[in-house]
RNA sequence: GGCCCCAUCGUCUAGCCAGGUCCAGGACACCAGGUUUUCAUCCUGGUAACGCGGGUUCAAAUCCCGCUGGGGUCACCA
């Protein structure tokens, strides 16, 4: 494919602002991205808030702030400042970006195509029409519009549009259109499957077929790539694209994500997971303020009830259970790199097709990868599963490939928006420090936290566990105790508390002792963490450093000994 | 239910369009072993799939048909 200067490509992004970014909805976006970049194009960023009763401000912002976290830039649409550097514009003169702005062009092609005759009032009311596609399905057949305010004489119609509530129906072809995608191929559907649908609502919004044909005409997106789930709706754009002289982008209808089990990844996948937690504890009655336990009850008994998601997520925290990530925001709280779920989102459905130097196939790739290869033929057309194991190795991997500074960066990052109090515990550059222990035992930036617990107990609230202190000082004559005493009078005149000045220390040690590291590495492992699990020695008390340490020890030894006795 | 889309290891997939090089390759998970003072990391090896039935062909995971299964869609939501 090749691209002249006047003709770029442009791709979009279209959410409407109804709630967070679903990740699927991420992946869209970043395969939108990724196809404009690659084709040296543009991507646009436009906000469908044409429904009024369900839109709102916070949601725009929250959708653009998780696209940017991403990494996903958009070179059009609602401009955004997100850590120093500008999103969108409007270089292009093409906007405005939100359709509620944009009322007059699509009223503008509505009212040309009732003119042309390619549309037409109706004014049967929507409790009327309910009652027809009841009908319908107690009949067991498809519903269509049966076009009947066609039969009202063209002048009555117009005189009656200055006095009744209307919506306006476009006249849908009566031939085969045939959808060419670059992702399945040739689609054709019937005639028959379709019937004059609205494309002006009674409030004068237009709806979400004739605002996107209008504004992606307008705005010059060559390329929609998208959900499948718009795949029937296709048709319904040519056909209006065609009776508004406008040309016709190339489709792509990608596959959908599922949950493991099959369903659909919802917000309501939450609900479901606290309903369970909270039936397996037992939960009898509300454990939230703010929440009632009538309110509780009900919600706990019926399947579809939903609750605030501030309110689930206390919930979760009284439960002592994760929620399953549904939106970009969950998994950024949940501490994934922006990296690794696009890496893993990207190859959801796309494969790059190329091999490892090794032989391997190639799986992990960064932005600039993907903006530099993505193509639609590397789609796949089957749906598949959103697989949290592999997406959680992804960022394993991605957090453990970091340079211990920016791993503190992002960690501390994370934690001054999530975990406040180790923000506060430690700064950037503690965490450079803490790094090397943190980052191989880390899936999430999540889990750092748990591997440092030790250092966040104090000396004198150390639990020791029971099996570790007798294994590590207990069993074989005190050996181990013995030896812990001994490095403990060492230690109290050494001060480089350093990590690797602790390794030879404790080496050095085990040397003139004439045992192996283990004899005197995990008696002092349990004297600090309390348990036989713990990062390197040397780091582990490199963390605590020297008071913390030898208080510890003197603790331990005094429990043992009352142990061992 | 009508229409439309889809179908390879447990999961994501390569191979399919241009049939033979595929007793089907990779990744995650899992199992076993190794490295490591513990844990984690890391290394080595292993288990594991062409949904079923018909064709076409010397030859089918690959082409055709049917079945089954999964999904989407049938709004004055997008």
């Amino acid at each position: 494919m090749t691209n002249s200067a006047p003709n770029p490509t442009i791709t979009r992004f279209a959410p409407s602002p109804t709630g967070h970014l679903h990740i699927g909805g991420a992946r869209t976006a970043l395969l939108c991205w990724a196809f404009a970049k690659k084709n040296n194009g543009r991507f646009l960023l436009r906000i469908e808030d044409t429904d009024q009763q369900r839109s709102s401000e916070s949601s725009t912002r929250g959708i653009l702030e998780d696209l940017a976290w991403l990494g996903i830039q958009w070179d059009d649409g609602p401009e955004l400042d997100y850590h120093g550097s500008t999103f969108g514009g409007d270089s292009r003169s093409v906007g405005p970006y939100y359709q509620a702005q944009r009322i007059d062009h699509y009223n503008e092609a509505i009212n040309r195509l009732i003119e042309e005759d390619k549309a037409y009032p109706a004014f049967e009311t929507p409790e009327e029409l309910e009652e027809k596609r009841k009908e319908a399905i107690e009949a067991k057949v498809g519903y269509k519009y049966d076009r009947a305010a066609l039969d009202i004489p063209r002048e009555q119609r117009m005189e009656r549009m200055k006095a009744e509530d209307y919506v306006v129906r476009f006249k849908m072809p009566d031939e085969a259109i045939t959808v060419h995608d670059e992702i399945l191929g040739e689609v054709t559907i019937k005639p028959d499957e379709f019937d004059d649908f609205i494309i002006r609502k009674r409030d004068g919004f237009p709806t979400y077929h004739l605002a996107v044909t209008v504004d992606d005409a307008m705005m010059g997106v060559t390329h929609v790539l998208r959900g499948q789930e718009h795949l029937i709706n296709t048709p319904r754009h040519v056909a209006l694209q065609s009776a508004l002289g406008y040309p016709h982008p190339v489709y792509g209808h990608m596959p959908l994500i599922f949950n493991p089990d099959g369903s659909k990844m919802s917000k309501r996948d939450k609900d479901k997971a606290a309903k369970k937690a909270s039936k397996d504890a037992g939960l009898s009655s509300s454990p939230i303020e703010g929440l009632s336990d009538a309110d509780f009850a009900e919600w706990l008994k019926n399947k579809t009830r939903q609750l605030e998601s501030s309110t689930l997520m206390q919930l979760a925290e009284h439960l002592q259970i994760n929620l399953p990530e549904i939106d970009v925001e969950d998994f950024r709280r949940a501490g994934y790199l922006p990296s690794a779920l696009n890496n893993y989102l990207a190859l959801l459905g796309w494969n790059p097709k190329t091999k490892n130097e090794d032989g391997t196939d190639l799986e992990r790739f960064d932005m600039d990868y993907l903006a530099s290869h993505f193509a639609m033929s590397g789609m796949g057309k089957g749906q598949s599963k959103f697989d949290r194991v592999k997406l959680l190795s992804f960022n394993a991997d991605a957090i453990a490939a970091l340079s211990d500074e920016d791993f503190a960066k992002h960690w501390h990052q994370w934690a001054t928006t999530y975990d406040p109090s180790l923000a506060s515990r430690f700064s950037e550059s503690d965490m450079v420090e803490l790094a090397p222990a943190v980052k191989t035992r880390s899936k999430t930036l999540a889990d750092g936290k748990g591997v440092i617990g030790f250092a966040f107990i104090d000396d004198d609230a150390i639990e020791f566990d029971g099996k570790a202190v007798h294994k590590a000082l207990i069993k074989g004559d005190h050996k181990g105790l013995e030896l812990l005493k001994a490095f403990r009078y060492e230690l109290s005149t050494f001060d480089d508390f350093s990590a690797s000045s602790i390794e030879a220390k404790v080496s050095s040690f085990a040397e003139s002792k004439e045992v192996g590291m283990g004899k005197i590495a995990q008696p002092l492992r349990v004297a600090v963490t309390g348990s036989g699990v713990s990062p390197s020695l040397g780091q582990t008390l490199a963390i605590l450093g020297k008071d913390s340490v030898l208080n510890r020890i003197d603790r331990c030894i005094e429990h043992a000994s009352a142990e061992a006795l």
